[in-house]
RNA sequence: GGGCCCGUAGCUCAGCCAGGAUAGAGCGCUGGCCUCCUAAGCCAGUGGUCGGGGGUUCAAAUCCCCCCGGGCCCGCCA
């Protein structure tokens, strides 16, 4: 492999001989001729396929230039026409009624494709930023009181995916996860190890699992002891209709806490033994108090080993996923070491600093008035904020006051220029009230360059969710399932293969048809998973795309054992425009550095899923066509082929890669 | 009541931000293809009032307005 600095052609230049690009500087040249400034990202955006390949392979509605800027058409076209013809990588111009087509001259293509191949090998297609940035992105930070589910993989898969993008684009990434363990949910868990008089998860279950089923024993049996009490007093009170409104709310947590009983009797008697005749809301406060205080070692202790055995369990399901975090941050050292006490202090002198409802807050609203912040951060017109409290009157602080505090530290102890929160949707309100916080308190470039990646939940086909009465599947039995559909598609295609290649390709495929179809879908559209559709190991998913990959590799694996070499000064690069399928697939891969930049630079991770299934679909019709690599004579024709091969081979690899999905040499 | 997101083929989704050429995939369904580098594949067929109505435009799935349906937010919860 040849430096980097004697490389006569690298995949930016490849990005700059895309269809995108080319036209886009056509055009742009010839409109600057005629005296009309026009930016190339402008036309570059128009670019598209053309429908009929009569046409050409790629084209632009240049008629809408030449109207909207007063151009003759037949002028523009002219100049445009010579200005594109001039590129060697264009075969020919013509327009067709008011498009400018263009033919793309595919060994020209496949040179450059080779070369830039040749020369950076893996790093192949992955086109570095001019201008690399310090990128924190905070994902998955589920609260430590139930094991992960579907909606903490969509989390986790994008926020991981987007992580790996942005490192191969150059950037320098450090993952977080925020550990709350500061909130009333936590409380609410370590309340029912109090109340089972345990000090610790048993050795011999998932702890995640275990705290999950605590937490919403416990939850339910809090919330009905709750319920009772309203319905004495609405009884009391003669509010009848309430009353029986409030009834069959009370039925349903019944038989909620009657599930929940099935699944570990003697631990669910424990804890409804001792929670008779107590005020679960009152102890639960104190418990929030002790631990915020520090008033209690114990109690302290009991938090964070609990909170900490949870997240064991968290690490080993993101690992199976593939997914890694660099930092945990603890939401308590926010509190202990002083940093939300600042927070607090700078909001009391703060011109925003208001009393609402008796307690310290921000009105954030007259910062909207400025229009231009306004847009910057995305704010509809009659949008209302309501002024954000920081402070309970017993002094305790709240989740959005410590998210605050986070938020710089976030910044200042990493020094990036940019973070990204992957976080729900349904969280639009609060991430926005901590970017205006920000700027409140004179952090303008924070609140400005903080992200919310703001993703919509997942549904399961006919499953309501939810952690407070312990119904979810958790990943941990998705995964499984995954990989034991897998197993079973292993066994009936591959039965040849050992056991031990078996597990690893089901265990691989499985994990891979999940990530896969977690940021298949762009993250603000609700996505449904249907578990069998996942799993449906076809076109447009993990496991067709790996095929490819295995294939490719087959193919060099049986050139190896033939003893064929690729000799890459006798290329026939002529022999990509031989055949229609020859020619869409480096047409297509001439694409791979432009969609891998929009991918990265518009955080679009699904991008990339929508060019695999192209890739792997032009590749699997060229492959079946009988346009054998290995039996092929021509000695140029074959290193032609084999080069093909390899180039595909890394685009593949290195996508996949990307998605957290590990390529596969065989399956 | 106010705000945000979503609505495209029976199902799951691209396309909408940056308006243009007969609206694209996959699944499903029907029928084909293994003496040939892996059939988790390939080929052919089937399927759409782009939620509805109005407007802007030479041109609207795409922009604007109204309405309908689904989800979410408007806590001294997180």
């Amino acid at each position: 492999m040849c430096q980097r600095l004697a490389c006569k052609v690298t995949s930016k230049d490849v990005y700059e001989l895309t269809p995108f690009r080319i036209i886009a500087r056509g055009v742009s040249r010839a409109l600057e001729s005629l005296g009309v400034q026009v930016e190339e990202r402008t036309v570059e955006f128009i670019v598209s396929e053309s429908p009929n390949p009569a046409y050409g392979d790629y084209g632009v509605p240049l008629a809408r230039f030449a109207r909207s800027h007063s151009v003759g058409f037949e002028e523009l076209a002219s100049r445009t026409i010579r200005a594109l013809s001039s590129e060697p990588v264009v075969e020919s111009v013509k327009t067709v009624h008011g498009f400018l087509n263009i033919r793309v001259n595919a060994a020209v293509a496949a040179r450059a494709l080779v070369e830039a191949y040749r020369c950076e090998g893996e790093g192949f297609g992955m086109v570095k930023s001019e201008r690399p940035l310090r990128i924190v992105v905070e994902h998955t930070s589920a609260n430590p009181v139930h094991p992960l589910h579907i909606g903490h993989a969509r989390n986790a898969c994008l926020g991981d995916t987007l992580a790996r993008l942005l490192k191969a684009r150059g950037h320098s990434v450090e993952t977080r996860f925020y550990v709350n363990d500061m909130g009333r949910q936590i409380a609410v868990m370590v309340y029912g190890f109090i109340l089972a008089g345990l000090e610790d998860v048993p050795s011999n279950v998932k702890p995640d699992h275990y705290i999950g089923l605590v937490y919403a024993i416990t939850h339910t049996l809090a919330d009905i002891e709750q319920l009772k009490r309203l319905l004495e007093r609405l009884k009391a009170e003669g509010r009848d209709e309430e009353y029986r409104e409030r009834l069959r709310e009370l039925d349903s947590l019944v038989a909620d806490a009657s599930r929940l009983r099935e699944r570990n009797p003697e631990l669910f008697d424990r804890i409804a033994e001792a929670i008779k005749g107590r005020n679960p809301e009152e102890d639960i406060q104190e418990l929030m108090r002790k631990y915020e205080y520090r008033l209690d070692s114990s109690v302290v202790r009991l938090f964070q080993r609990l909170v900490s055995r949870c997240l064991e369990g968290f690490r080993k399901t993101l690992r199976e996923l593939g997914v890694s975090v660099d930092k945990w941050d603890w939401e308590s050292r926010l509190v202990w070491e002083g940093v939300v006490g600042e927070i607090l202090e700078k909001a009391r002198l703060s011109p925003y600093a208001v009393t609402y409802k008796d307690a310290l807050a921000l009105n954030l609203q007259p910062l909207l008035s400025d229009p231009s912040l306004r847009e910057k951060l995305g704010v509809p017109q009659g949008y209302e904020v309501p002024p954000l409290i920081l402070q309970r009157s017993d002094g305790t602080t709240l989740y959005t006051t410590r998210d605050i505090a986070y938020s710089i530290v976030k910044f200042a102890e990493t020094g990036a220029q940019k973070v990204i929160n992957v976080i729900a949707a349904e969280q639009r309100l609060e991430q926005l009230q901590v970017r205006l916080a920000l700027i409140a308190l004179g952090y303008m470039d924070y609140g400005l360059n903080m992200l919310h990646y703001a993703y919509e939940m997942v549904n399961l086909p006919g499953r309501k969710m939810s952690g407070r009465r312990g119904r979810y599947v958790t990943l941990d039995e998705l995964l499984a399932q995954a990989r034991s559909l897998a197993r079973e598609e292993v066994e009936k295609r591959s039965p040849q293969l050992p056991d031990s290649v078996k597990d690893e390709v089901a265990k691989a495929v499985g994990t891979a048809a999940v990530r896969y179809s977690l940021v298949s879908v762009a993250a603000p559209k609700p996505l449904t998973f249907n578990v069998k559709d996942a799993l449906n190991y076809e076109q447009n998913s993990a496991p067709y795309v790996l095929y490819a990959h295995a294939r490719a590799s087959s193919i060099l694996a049986k050139a190896r054992e033939r003893g064929i070499e690729l000799d890459w000064s006798g290329i026939g690069y002529d022999e990509a425009a031989r055949n229609p399928l020859r020619r869409a697939l480096v047409l297509h891969v001439l694409n791979y550095p432009y969609v891998f930049v929009k991918a990265a630079d518009e955080y679009k991770p699904e991008l990339l899923v929508a060019y695999l299934n192209r890739l792997a679909d032009l590749f699997n019709k060229w492959y079946t066509s009988g346009d054998s690599v290995v039996n092929e004579p021509n000695p140029a024709a074959r290193n032609f082929k084999l080069a093909l091969v390899n180039v595909v081979k890394q685009v593949l690899a290195n996508t996949l890669s990307i998605l957290g999905v590990k390529p596969l040499e065989r399956m």
